[in-house]
DNA sequence: AGAAAAATGTACATATGTGTCGAAAATAAC
DNA sequence: GTTATTTTCGACACATATGTACATTTTTCT
């Protein structure tokens, strides 16, 4: 059988095995990710593994580098873009939830639920939590929301996404889109402008129908 | 070494394996509820762990008879219950999240990450977020707040709950206390009455200060 | 006390995983 | 084309898990 090369020459490289530990991961959770199975998807030896990382201890860790470089970073960067309105900032946020490019909501609750096994990874959740959470108060308090009201609208905004992750739920986008104008009245206490919800349903691919 | 007896006046009993299991599953998932450790933990051998299951797949079957007997009914109980208002309806559901007589968090939390690698559970993760969602948004029917509206906080509601339990947050009871008025007031649109918020206190043994 | 049952434990067969060593093969460098 | 480097693989040693068969102990029943 022909294997298939990467652009080294080699069958096998660090990112082949992280690629496949990633996704076994999303899949099956931490446990599944053993070197044994990996290597019978790459369809190569098991111990060819080590050549790439000192033992499996390695490539778990940079399993959870992938994640803090990844997810925390964007909600941010959404939170602090430019908006008109309270409700247009959140909207920026939205994209986020919309966008796997932005925020990867499977890697999260999986590695949100490592993080039940793993102390240290669980502080480093916790971590992540309060950066996000602190970004979106910060939001609030932008337009002129009193601080305890920031807080828990900020925590409101927050963990409705992360129950909504831990649902494994996978709506159509059509629904999820049709909720959007009403999460942003609770969220806000302020109804979005027609021309904000277009703006943000175009550059979603979005037309309501 | 003596042995703690249970009132049959043998060691194991199919509960003895089953609470281990519990808290073998809460604390490091579904993979760790493996027969040998527990045996170790028990101070029983392995293999007497067959008088009493069939075999693993048993024993987990018994943790999510567990989980489904005690949290759904709940929550459908709790959103029935009588109330005056909106407002004191909510009260009565946020008397889930507070006691874990109503609601184990923990358990809830450990059985959606085990979801992520068994459909099978999985489809029935689902059937329950569901039902439940399904009741709160009843509840909010019942008050006359309309259908989509209804169902938007009710989602609402619900996901910062699961989204609060992924979090694995252990914050103290006053903290979560003080929030409370202000989440009552972003899912109903109205704000508790003084004395609807001191009966919640107190049932809840809460004395703010 | 003796028989029946319930529960426990030892030995065995098997499966799946980790990590090391050194030989072999594939690729790159000269 | 030869050499050196990088990668792959098979063999070994070991650890942890499951489940079965059967002997043994402990408790209960009569």
């Amino acid at each position: 059988m022909d294997q298939a090369l990467n652009d080294t020459g080699w069958r096998g490289s660090q990112e082949g095995w992280l690629e496949a530990a990633y996704h076994s991961l999303l899949e099956s959770g931490v446990d599944s990710v053993k070197i044994l199975p990996l290597a019978k998807k790459l369809n190569l030896s098991r111990t060819s593994f080590y050549w790439f990382f000192k033992d499996r201890e390695e490539l778990l860790s940079a399993l959870v580098a992938r994640w803090r470089d990844k997810n925390t970073g964007n909600i941010i960067k959404q939170s602090e873009a430019y908006a008109e309105s309270l409700a247009e900032a959140m909207l920026n946020v939205f994209d986020c939830w919309l966008n796997t490019d932005l925020f990867d909501a499977k890697f999260e609750f999986a590695i949100r639920s490592w993080a039940l096994q793993s102390d240290e990874l669980l502080a480093e959740v916790q971590q992540a939590d309060q950066i996000r959470l602190e970004a979106l108060k910060r939001m609030f308090m932008r337009f002129g929301v009193p601080e305890t009201t920031s807080d828990v609208r900020a925590r409101t905004t927050y963990l409705v996404q992360i129950g909504y992750i831990s649902m494994q739920s996978m709506e159509d986008i059509a629904v999820r889109m049709k909720r959007i104008p009403e999460y942003i009245a609770i969220y806000t206490g302020e109804v979005p402008q027609q021309r904000e919800l277009d703006r943000f349903f175009s550059r979603h691919g979005y037309r309501p129908s």
